[in-house]
DNA sequence: TGGCAGTCAATATC
DNA sequence: GATATTGACTGCCA
């Protein structure tokens, strides 16, 4: 990938747009990097976080700087204070090794003559081999197949993906040098060495649990791309839902499909990551083994995947509370009226959190208990929040 | 103790 | 029949 040299002056530090002068495809950022992932830059001096939207834009915002490119191909860059610079050029280029360099220059800015290189060791991403970086037009089912291939071939040690791209790179390393030269700065064909993350997952094997990762080992899984993929995957192997919940998630088809279409940020979960990660583990598994997991018994299913059962649902077996004393009976599910509902999510856009006496009065004029006011604001916050996220 | 995360499972919808 | 929605339950945590 080259960058296009040209140069546009910086007229004026008010300036808070500059022209994307990088020729770079369309879909660049897209196929490079997958929308809605994140990268981090660890560097001390330039920390700060990297988020790639989707629609070819991308930002990057620290502390001290902002900056990204938008859709349009212009490139924002912006910053409060005394201290702005103004970014003639934002590059991108990719090498043999894989790893991405960003680099802003503000070298017109001779009061503050500052450099922005940031170097992106990324992985292997499913869409580039080799020396030259792919940019294809990719069907889905392109992107499972090349998916599988990065994520079950046996990688050389200096080659190793990691397996948590889906969807997903990291970053290992960002530089910022006020005295170094441009062209020290950027150095596209040169092979920079990668250093392995902290704590990055490699692929191992395409063998048994040894493709499978703990945990502990994991830093990051793009939730959103994984369940897009699980998504085909169940679509193409004609997968139920019910199968795949209960197999290999030891969930139930309805927590399946909420998680598939509402998955929730890697970093804003807790106990959860369990869920995701198992579905992960079945994902790195070779097609013909993820299949085979399917018809296992299900202690040989956590052993497939390289983990242990999952916490068991303590309320496995729910009852209403006026149903604990006939474990037998089947719960049916209370619906709101209409005109419950629409008073409550009425209330909900004015007062998403009321207070308990209001709880008790909204209550007492719907003829609902307490608890289900409650429930109905409990669960509307947080179905607000996951539709948000997406 | 209240709020929330994770989930179940009934049932609505496709 | 498969999937999506949703009211409610349990345990954790501040």
């Amino acid at each position: 990938m080259q960058s296009n040299e040209s140069q546009q002056p910086c007229s004026s530090n008010s300036s808070r747009k500059r022209k994307f002068v990088e020729d770079l495809p369309e879909n660049f950022l897209d196929t490079v990097c997958p929308p809605n992932s994140k990268a981090r830059l660890e560097d001390p001096l330039q920390s700060g976080e990297i988020t790639f939207s989707g629609n070819n834009s991308m930002h990057f915002s620290s502390s001290e700087h902002a900056f990204g490119r938008e859709p349009s191909g212009q490139l924002s860059y912006t910053e409060d204070g005394d201290d702005y610079q103004c970014l003639e050029e934002m590059k991108f280029s990719m090498n043999s090794q894989n790893n991405m360099s960003l680099f802003g220059d503000d070298s017109n800015n001779q009061a503050n003559d500052d450099y922005l290189n940031f170097e992106l060791s990324r992985t292997p991403s499913p869409f580039d081999f080799g020396d030259d970086l792919m940019i294809p037009e990719l069907s889905s089912d392109d992107v499972r197949a090349i998916s599988q291939v990065v994520l079950t071939q046996n990688w050389s040690e200096e080659q190793k993906p990691n397996i948590a791209d889906i969807g997903e790179f990291e970053v290992t390393s960002t530089q910022k040098n006020n005295t170094r030269s441009r062209k020290e700065l950027v150095q596209p064909s040169s092979p920079v060495k990668r250093s392995k993350p902290p704590h990055s997952v490699a692929a191992q094997s395409s063998v048994g649990s040894n493709a499978s990762v703990k945990l502990e080992e994991i830093s990051y899984i793009d939730t959103k791309n994984l369940c897009e993929r699980i998504t085909i995957e169940m679509r193409d192997n004609k997968i139920a839902q019910k199968t795949f919940a209960e197999k290999i998630l030891c969930r139930s088809q309805g927590t399946l499909s909420d998680l598939l279409n509402n998955p929730k940020p890697w970093d804003k979960l807790k106990s959860g990551k369990t869920t995701y990660l198992r579905m992960f583990n079945w994902l790195a598994q070779p097609l013909s083994r993820r299949m085979a997991i399917l018809e296992m018994d299900i202690d040989d299913v956590h052993e497939a995947l390289g983990m242990s059962a999952p916490v068991p649902v303590r309320n496995a077996s729910k009852k209403s509370k006026s149903m604990k004393s006939d474990p037998d009976t089947k719960r049916t599910r209370f619906v709101f009226t209409n005109i419950q509902k629409e008073t409550l999510e009425a209330i909900f856009k004015e007062t998403e959190r009321p207070s308990r006496e209001m709880q008790e009065t909204i209550a007492n004029h719907l003829k609902l208990d307490v608890e289900s006011v409650c429930n109905f604001f409990m669960n509307a916050r947080r179905r607000k929040l996951h539709k948000k996220t997406n």
